[in-house]
DNA sequence: CCTCTTAATGCGAATGATTATCATGTGCAA
DNA sequence: TTGCACATGATAATCATTCGCATTAAGAGG
């Protein structure tokens, strides 16, 4: 079962007003099977993988576009790339293991109501938010100092 | 009040092992009396205020220095500059107005505490987290669909 | 104070990610 | 089938940040 919509593409592109074209062809199904948060490059592998003629920048253009049409959701995990994922589903947030770069989804309505809670005492209603964990395993003795990874 | 023991150079400088050099001297001040989340850019601009001859460079060495130290904190709010304001005090999390740019401390120990548990329940133990809650004024009408702000 | 070792600095080049430019190609409405 | 606006590929340009390196200057030991 690929990941919603985004595997139609006539239908994403006709309700968006684009055009279908061979490059989203590919990088939309790229997209729908990717269960992951892959960056740009690592989707213009996978894509290239398809058809080996499209470029970077498409790659870039087209995730820029689904990004702006709420389609995709772009993440920066601790390292200065951008990540994206289908935005589609329901939202959730992320715990990355900062010891093998995993990442885990997660959802609290909890916490999810708590910040609502706080951003009304403000005065503000929430457009968007982003929670990231970073952790690292339970058993392990507790390493020196190093925080969250950078490049 | 100057925020904490950044104004005081030489016992900083001294127990990190690091020499006191005029450079370390302006921009430890500037990152004293600084109130808000400055980027690179504009603490060069205000350290230049002090001593015209520092270098971009060095202010950004300085920073990456202190925060390694955990004695300063970066955050990356929507647009892809780091910014950067003092560690020394009680963790907290921001709310960031989309129309303004201006950015709301706050604390809840309720959500770190639901954070605390659903890292435990994964196997995990927190190193860092980051929450972000990008928000716009109440009273505004509900502006299409903008979202958070890109450079 | 003087000296010597080496951390710090300034400058400019290098990097890495992302975006812009622009000539060319191609969906697709008529 | 045709025409044109939108897409694309290749490449240059940007932007923030880091590096390399020659030079300067803390500050420990005399």
């Amino acid at each position: 079962m690929e990941k919603s919509k985004l595997g139609d593409v006539e239908a994403v592109c006709h309700e968006l007003g684009l055009r279908v074209t061979e490059p989203r062809r590919a990088i939309l199904k790229v997209l729908a099977k990717a269960h992951d948060h892959p960056d740009v490059s690592e989707l213009h592998r996978r894509v290239s993988a398809i058809d080996p003629s499209i470029s970077l920048a498409t790659v870039y253009r087209t995730v820029k576009l689904l990004e702006d049409k709420d389609i995709l959701a772009r993440h920066t995990f601790g390292d200065g790339k951008a990540r994206y994922e289908t935005a589609d589903q329901e939202h959730h947030d992320h715990l990355i293991d900062i010891e093998t770069g995993k990442i885990i989804e997660f959802r609290s309505d909890e916490i999810e109501r708590l910040q609502e809670e706080i951003a009304r005492k403000h005065g503000y209603r929430i457009i968007d938010h982003k929670l990231e964990i970073f952790v690292a395993p339970l058993e392990k003795p507790a390493k020196s100092r190093s925080k969250k990874p950078r490049k």
